[in-house]
RNA sequence: GGGUGCUUAGCUCAGCUGGGAGAGCGUCGCCCUUACAAGGCGAAGGUCGAAGGUUCGAUCCCUUCAGCACCCACCA
C-alpha cells in the first residue's frame, strides 16, 4: 500500500468495477428493499444538498445490499418544465432568436438536445459520489413508458370528477406568462407605500376614504366595501360612488371582511386582481373588470391614456392624477408581503383564466390517514404535524402550465369548446363519439412538473401494468428527502400512491436536515455560497471556484460581494478530500470538519498498512495453536460493542451517530489501544500468541471495513480487497459481502474490565509525564503501593506491556509501610502509582498538581455526602443509584487519603 | 395571525425512556517513539438561555419569559 491515503488513486476505478461486476442490480431472493431516488433536474448539477442525501440513500442501500435483501436504488431524472424551460430559453434569446419566433415544435425539440448534452452530467456526478443506483432502470419522467402513466393518472382522475377544468383567479407569473400553483408562489415582506385616496359620493355630497397598496387597481374597482357594524359609514352603505378616472359608479357595500381598524375602515374591492376581493364580489354578485393583459399591462378597460401601460407605470400615473384631482389624502409608508414566481422572481398576478384542478381535498382523505394509521412514518416524528397542517387545509391544485416543456394535457377541443379528455385523440374520440370529421385541437398545456413526480413511485416500476418489478419493490421502503418539498413531492405521491396503487408509496419517510455551509447559512447560487460536491472530492483553485460561483447569476449586482466573499474564505482554493472523507461529514459542510474525516481515512488507511505488514507472508491462522492476549479480547468485545452501536444508529436513521461510532471504535480503541497493545506481541511474541494477534487484526480490521462501508465505500473497498484473503475471506468485492452482526463478537466483559486497569495504569504515567513536562521518550521508574493481590496477578500478567506503553525503565511493588523516596502520584483505584521524581520532578510543580486534584475531589465528595446524608434520597432512590453513590464516597475518601499522605510527603522535601 | 423547532466548551454540534455533561475543530504544553506530523501524549475550558414548578434528585418533564430560525396564511 501507498504511504500516504490517496483518494483519487482509488475511487474511480473502484467504481467502474462495481459497474463491471453488476454489483447495483438487485439480486437473491432476500426481502425486498427499496429507495427511489429523488429525480434530480435533468438539466442542472448536483449541489451539496444532493451529495448529502444521496449518501444517505446509498448507506442505506448499501447496508441493505450487504444485510442481503433484494435491494434496488431506482434511479432517474425530472423534466423540471419551468426552470428547464427557462434555461433554454435564455440560450436562445442569447442567440437572438426567441422561442416564440422558433415555434413549439422546433423550441421543444432544442430543449431534447439540451437535455441529451447535459444529460450525463449528473449520472458522472453520482457515480463518482459512489451512489450504487441501477443504472439499468434509469428512468426519465418524460420516457414514453411515464408518459403513458401520467396520460393514464389524468384520464382516470378527470373520470372520477377529480380532475375539472375551472375559470377562477390563479397565481399568474407575467414574465412567463403562466399559471403557477400555491406552491410556486414566495411571499416576502417588502417596502410600498399604502395610498388613501378619496373617492367622491356619487351625489356630490361628500367622500369616502379607501386605502390601498395597489394604486393601479383601481380602475378595475366594482365597489367599496365597508363593515355591516360600522357605525361611520352605516348610512352609506348601498349608496354609489364616483370612481375616479375610470367615471364609473361603483357601490358602496357591507361586509364582515372588512376590518374597521385598519387605515379608514373602507376597502376599495377589486374582484378580477385579488383573492378576497373576488370572494367579495362573489357573496355580493359584483361585475368583475379585468384591467391587466398576460403581460400585466393595462388593457381595454381602462381609459384610452392607460391601455398597454406596465402596472407600475400606471401605479405612478394613477397616483399622479389622483393628486391633480385633489383625491389624494396621503401617502404612508407599509410594508406589505409581495408575491413572486419562485423560478421567475417575478411579482404574481391574481389573473382570471381557465385552468386545470386537482380536487385535492377528496384525495387528501385517505393520505392524511395513511399517517395517522402509522402505514407511513415520518423520521422524526415531527415531521407529520407538518403534514397533517398543510393536507388539513388543502386547496385544489391547478396543474395546468402555458408552458411548451413537458407532457401535453390530454384534452382536445371541438370547435363549439367542447373538451374531450383521453388517452390519446382517438379515445377521446370514441369516448366522446366524435367522427373524423369533426376537427379537434389538443389543448396547448403542459401539466405541472410535480404531476409526474407524484407518479415516480410506481410510474418507474411499471404502472400502469402490472410488472414483477411493482409487485416486488412496491411500496418502497423509505423515502429520503428534505422538509422542503414535503408539499411538492411527498404529500402528491401519498395522494397519488393511495390512489391508483392502494397502498402508500413507502412505508418510512425520512426527512434530513439542509446543508449548511460553515456559517451555518443556506446553500444558494443569490448568496453566492454553493459549493460543488465534487469540487470537494477533487479540489479546486481559487479562480475556478470564484468563476463557478459569479457566473450565470439571476443578480449579476451581486457578483462583487461575491466574489470577495469568496477569495476571503479559500484563500487557497480547496484541496482534494476524497468521495469517503465527504461522504462521512453529515449535515454541516464544515470544511475543517471534512479535513478531519479525510484525516481519518489516512489514519484508517495506514492502520491497515500496519495490519498488511504484520501479517501478510506470516502464519495467520486459523490453523495452529492460537493464545488470545488480554488486548485481543478486548478489541473484539469493542468490536461486539460498536457493531450493536452502528446497527442501532443505523436503523434510526442516525447517520451521524454511526459515524461517530464508527470514528470513535476505529481510531481511539483500534488504533490507540489495539495496535499498540499487539505490537509487542506481534515482534516477540510466542508462536501461538502472534498467531492470535495476527488472526485477531486481520479479523477486526476485515469485520470494521465492512461495517464501515455504506458510509466510506471506496476506501473500504481498496482496503478490503488487501486484508479480506488474510481472514480467509473470499468474494473479489466486498459490496456483496454480509453485513457485520453484533452477535458473531461476542461482548468480553472480564477482558474490558481487566484492560481498563490495564489502561488506567497507563494514563496514570502519562499524566504525570505530560503535566511534568518529561519527555516522552524518557524511561521512568515506578512503584506501586498498596497493591491487592488482583493488583498483582494483571501486574505480573501485563508487565511487558505496562513497561512499553508507559515507557518505563521498571516497575516494584511496595509493601503499604515501606518507605517511599519523593514521587509524584496517580491513583490507580485504591492504588498508588509513584514516579520517584529525583531529578525529574519539580516538588513545587507537584503539589499543585495534588492539590488540583485534591480539590476537585473533595467538592464531588462534600456534594455525594450531602446527598447521602439526606433520608428522602435514600429512602426514595432505588437501591442501585443509593450504593453506587456510597461506593463514590468510600472511593473518594481513600483517593483524598492517598492524596493527603503523598502531599504532607512532598511537602516534606521542602 | 397559525404552526414547528432551536438556545449545552471559543466555534460547530452530540447527549438514548430524569441518577454528577461529551466529540470534532480551535487553544496551550511536551514529542519526528520504525502504521500514520493528515501523527503521538497530556492539559485548560461549561451556574447546559432566564425565572418558577414537579421530584429524594432536572441539561432532560411542566409553566412562563427572553432571544433566534424556519414553515404556512387573503388584512386593503
Amino acid at each position: 500500500m501507498e504511504k500516504t491515503y490517496n483518494p483519487q488513486a482509488i475511487e474511480v476505478e473502484i467504481y467502474a468495477d462495481w459497474e463491471r461486476r453488476g454489483c447495483f442490480t438487485p439480486s437473491g431472493d432476500g426481502k425486498p428493499y427499496c429507495i427511489m431516488l429523488p429525480p434530480p433536474n435533468v438539466t442542472g448539477t448536483l449541489h451539496m444538498g444532493h451529495a448529502f442525501q444521496d449518501t444517505i440513500m446509498d448507506a442505506l442501500t448499501r447496508l441493505h445490499r450487504m444485510a442481503g435483501d433484494n435491494t434496488l436504488w431506482q434511479p432517474g431524472t425530472d423534466h423540471a418544465g419551468i426552470a428547464t424551460q427557462m434555461v433554454v430559453e435564455r440560450q436562445v434569446n442569447a442567440e437572438g432568436t426567441s422561442r416564440r419566433e422558433m415555434g413549439r415544435e422546433a423550441f421543444v425539440a432544442r430543449i431534447w438536445d439540451w437535455k441529451e448534452q447535459s444529460g450525463d452530467r449528473i449520472e458522472n456526478q453520482l457515480r463518482r459520489l459512489g451512489a450504487s443506483v441501477d443504472w439499468s432502470r434509469h428512468r426519465f419522467t418524460m420516457d414514453p413508458e411515464l408518459s403513458v402513466a401520467v396520460r393514464e393518472a389524468f384520464v382516470r382522475l378527470h373520470d372520477e370528477g377529480l380532475i375539472y377544468r375551472g375559470k377562477r383567479l390563479v397565481n399568474w407569473d407575467p414574465v412567463l406568462h403562466t399559471a403557477l400553483s400555491d406552491l410556486e408562489v414566495v411571499s416576502e415582506e417588502e417596502t410600498g407605500h399604502l395610498w388613501h385616496f378619496r373617492y367622491p359620493l356619487a351625489d356630490g355630497t361628500g367622500h369616502v376614504v379607501v386605502a390601498t397598496t395597489r394604486p393601479e387597481t383601481m380602475l378595475g374597482d366594482t365597489a367599496v366595501a365597508v363593515h355591516p357594524d360600522d357605525e361611520r359609514y352605516r348610512d352609506l352603505v348601498g349608496r354609489q360612488v364616483m370612481l375616479p378616472i375610470a367615471d364609473r359608479a361603483i357601490p358602496v357595500i357591507a361586509d364582515e371582511y372588512v376590518d374597521p381598524e385598519f387605515g379608514s375602515g373602507c376597502v376599495k374591492i377589486t374582484p378580477a386582481h385579488d383573492f378576497n376581493d373576488y370572494e367579495i364580489g362573489r357573496r355580493h354578485e359584483l361585475a368583475v373588470v379585468n384591467v391587466l393583459d398576460d403581460n400585466a399591462c393595462l388593457n381595454r378597460e381602462v381609459p384610452e391614456a392607460y391601455r398597454g401601460m406596465d402596472r407600475f407605470d400606471a401605479r405612478r400615473r394613477v397616483v399622479e392624477e389622483m393628486e391633480s384631482l385633489g383625491l389624494l389624502e396621503r401617502i404612508e409608508d407599509h410594508r406589505l408581503m409581495v408575491p413572486r414566481g419562485d423560478r421567475s422572481g417575478a411579482v404574481l398576478e391574481p389573473y382570471l383564466t381557465d385552468q386545470w384542478y386537482v380536487n385535492a381535498q377528496a384525495l387528501a382523505i385517505p393520505a392524511i390517514e395513511a399517517v395517522e394509521t402509522g402505514r407511513i412514518r415520518f423520521v422524526p416524528d415531527n415531521w407529520s404535524k407538518t403534514y397533517f397542517e398543510w393536507m388539513r387545509n388543502i386547496q385544489d391544485w391547478c396543474i395546468s402550465r402555458q408552458l411548451w416543456w413537458g407532457h401535453r394535457i390530454p384534452a382536445w377541443y371541438d370547435p363549439d369548446g367542447g373538451v374531450h379528455v383521453g388517452r390519446d385523440e382517438a379515445e377521446a374520440r370514441a369516448r366522446s363519439g366524435i367522427g373524423e370529421e369533426v376537427p379537434l385541437v389538443q389543448d396547448e398545456d403542459v401539466l405541472d412538473t410535480w404531476f409526474s413526480s407524484a407518479l415516480w413511485p410506481f410510474s418507474t416500476l411499471g404502472w400502469p401494468d402490472r410488472t414483477r418489478a411493482l409487485e416486488t419493490w412496491y411500496p418502497t421502503s423509505v423515502l429520503v428527502t428534505g422538509f422542503d418539498i414535503i408539499f411538492f413531492w411527498v404529500a402528491r405521491m401519498v395522494m397519488m400512491g393511495l390512489k391508483f396503487m392502494g397502498d402508500v408509496p413507502f412505508r418510512e419517510v425520512y426527512i434530513h436536515g439542509l446543508v449548511r455551509d460553515a456559517d451555518g447559512q443556506k446553500m444558494s447560487k443569490s448568496k453566492g455560497n454553493i459549493l460543488d460536491p465534487l469540487d470537494i472530492v477533487d479540489g479546486v483553485d481559487l479562480e475556478t471556484l470564484v468563476a463557478k460561483r459569479t457566473t450565470g447569476m439571476m443578480q449579476p449586482q451581486l457578483k462583487d460581494r461575491i466574489e470577495k466573499a469568496t477569495r476571503k474564505e479559500f484563500p487557497k482554493g480547496i484541496p482534494a478530500f476524497g468521495t469517503d472523507a465527504l461522504r462521512f461529514t453529515f449535515a454541516w459542510l464544515d470544511l475543517g470538519r471534512v479535513e478531519g474525516y479525510r484525516n481519518f481515512c489516512n489514519k484508517l488507511w495506514n492502520a491497515s498498512r500496519f495490519a498488511l505488514m504484520n501479517t501478510e507472508g506470516f502464519d495467520c491462522g486459523p490453523e495452529g495453536e492460537m493464545e488470545l492476549s488480554l488486548a485481543d479480547r478486548w478489541i473484539r468485545s469493542r468490536l461486539a460493542a460498536a457493531v450493536a452501536r452502528t446497527r442501532e444508529a443505523f436503523d434510526g436513521y442516525r447517520l451521524d451517530l454511526a459515524s461517530q461510532a464508527l470514528y470513535e471504535f476505529t481510531w481511539h480503541e483500534f488504533c490507540d489501544w489495539y495496535l499498540e497493545l499487539s505490537k509487542p506481541v506481534l515482534q516477540s511474541g510466542a508462536a501461538p500468541q502472534q498467531r492470535a494477534a495476527r488472526r485477531t487484526l486481520v479479523e477486526v480490521l476485515e469485520a470494521l471495513l465492512r461495517l464501515m462501508h455504506p458510509l466510506m465505500p471506496f476506501i473500504t473497498e481498496a482496503i478490503w480487497r488487501q486484508v479480506a484473503p488474510l481472514a480467509g475471506v473470499e468474494g473479489g468485492t466486498i459490496m456483496v459481502q454480509p453485513y457485520p452482526a453484533a452477535d458473531a463478537w461476542g461482548e468480553d466483559p472480564a477482558a474490558e474490565a481487566e484492560m481498563t486497569w490495564v489502561q488506567s495504569f497507563i494514563l496514570g504515567v502519562r499524566q504525570i509525564r505530560g503535566e511534568m513536562e518529561i519527555p516522552p521518550g524518557k524511561p521512568l521508574k515506578v512503584l506501586l503501593q498498596g497493591a491487592a493481590e488482583k493488583d498483582l496477578a494483571w501486574l505480573e500478567a501485563h508487565r511487558d506491556l505496562l513497561e512499553r506503553l508507559a515507557r518505563l525503565e521498571s516497575i516494584d511493588v511496595l509493601a503499604e509501610d515501606d518507605a517511599a523516596p519523593p514521587s509524584a502520584t496517580a491513583l490507580l483505584d485504591h492504588v498508588k502509582l509513584l514516579v520517584p521524581m529525583a531529578g525529574l520532578i519539580d516538588a513545587e510543580a507537584e503539589i499543585a498538581r495534588l492539590e488540583k486534584q485534591r480539590g476537585r475531589i473533595r467538592g464531588d465528595l462534600a456534594k455525594s455526602e450531602r446527598k447521602l446524608a439526606n433520608p428522602a434520597f435514600v429512602e426514595n432512590a432505588p437501591e442501585s443509584v443509593v450504593e453506587k453513590e456510597r461506593g463514590r464516597v468510600a472511593d473518594m475518601k481513600s483517593a483524598l487519603q492517598r492524596l493527603e499522605e503523598q502531599l504532607e510527603r512532598v511537602r516534606a522535601l521542602g
